[in-house]
DNA sequence: TAAATATTGACCACAGTGGTCTACATGTGT
DNA sequence: ACACATGTAGACCACTGTGGTCAATATTTA
């Protein structure tokens, strides 16, 4: 389908792909333009179509793209950090934000592209996009909530309950976080404090919702 | 300015106010389209260029008359809810979330183009309304933040992190009733039904980070 | 050197743009 | 009944941008 894409020197390929995954964020289906991918991903126009037959060929392929780049990529990331944290969903869910937050880092593009597929209408991608995502989704969840250790939680409170506030309250952290990097630049220092005051939440969560 | 706009038939203004807000809630301000503005508010293209003098301007008047609109809508509400809930910030933050669910379901439209204006850049919005926004976001914190009763936390836990704790575990149960609400159609009942859900999950917070 | 392949961007027919203006409908005061 | 002001529609304008093509070239390969 795509030979003479994939064989491609690497650096041009993956510019094409970023340019093309950043239009898509931006744009929905119809208003992305593929004049202007060509223009950030420095190629004339005629290659994009040398290489896809169509706009549409593009766009499902980079869902194809970022689907299993994502699979291969988080998976087994995922897999051993949260063996390592056992039981406590507590550092489950840290360990699970992080990991995330540094694939925000690392691939922005796919991860802006992700996000902004997963808002449209779920029934209107194809049918195999479908079922991917549903799989990807069921294995972090199984990954997420198999086997928790429900005995570290206080005995008087409802646990399923008490899941929930600790989800939010990393996920509102987290978002708080992301707003504050968009602001300032990004520098390691600042980083590492971010993620010391993430530990000092997580033991305050730990104080009150364990027992 | 608008004076012809303002002598309209009130249902008129408000079909037209709001096929804006919906078009502009989508799309931004360079490729939303007056052409799809005048179909949906059932007018003649020439109308809205008699009412208004241009794009530019139909946007600036609709960011004042949102601002002004939730300024005179919600301050006043906040302020009495706030009142009963007294110094507790649990039910403040509750009391906060269910006022804006509420506006949210009573005008979506203008809900939508607020929360569509504030996630771009805010640097690029005209002055005044910058300092519109200021003064309401200052009011809002003000009247959330101001003379809580810190004692009612435990003696042993950071009362700064457990307030942002607990705003990120509200804010984290609202965001999930509102896909939740998504999916299905409304039923008063089904609301209910999440309104005491809150409740619940409202006294396992004060259990946990209320001595 | 010739053939095969990679690459470009001018070009196409067309859709959609913000805004104008003419022609007509409706109302108002006499 | 009439004249005049105001309200209204949408055809129309010049223009920008669209997805996609293709003939012309540059580059690689044999």
């Amino acid at each position: 389908m795509h030979e003479k894409f994939e064989q491609l020197d690497s650096n041009k390929k993956l510019k094409i792909i970023e340019a093309a995954l950043e239009e898509f964020s931006t744009y929905d289906f119809q208003h992305a333009s593929t004049n202007r991918i060509v223009k950030n991903a420095g190629i004339g126009k005629g290659m994009l179509f040398y290489y896809f037959n169509s706009k549409k060929d593009l766009y499902t392929y980079l869902m194809h793209y970022c689907l299993d780049r994502i699979y291969s990529q988080m998976v087994s990331q995922l897999e051993t950090a949260i063996q390592e944290a056992k039981g406590d969903f507590i550092e489950r869910y840290y360990v699970t934000a992080r990991l995330k937050s540094e694939y925000m880092g690392e691939e922005p593009h796919v991860f802006n592209f992700m996000s902004s597929l997963i808002l449209q209408d779920f029934a209107e991608l194809p049918n195999d996009i479908q079922q991917k995502v549903n799989t990807l989704q069921q294995q972090a969840y199984d990954l997420l909530y198999k086997d928790i250790d429900l005995s570290l939680f206080k005995n008087d409170i409802d646990s399923e309950k008490a899941l929930n506030l600790v989800k939010w309250s990393l996920d509102g952290y987290q978002q708080e976080l992301e707003q504050k990097l968009k602001g300032e630049q990004i520098i390691s220092i600042n980083l590492k404090e971010y993620w010391d005051e993430f530990y000092e939440y997580l033991n305050l969560l730990k104080k009150v919702y364990y027992q």
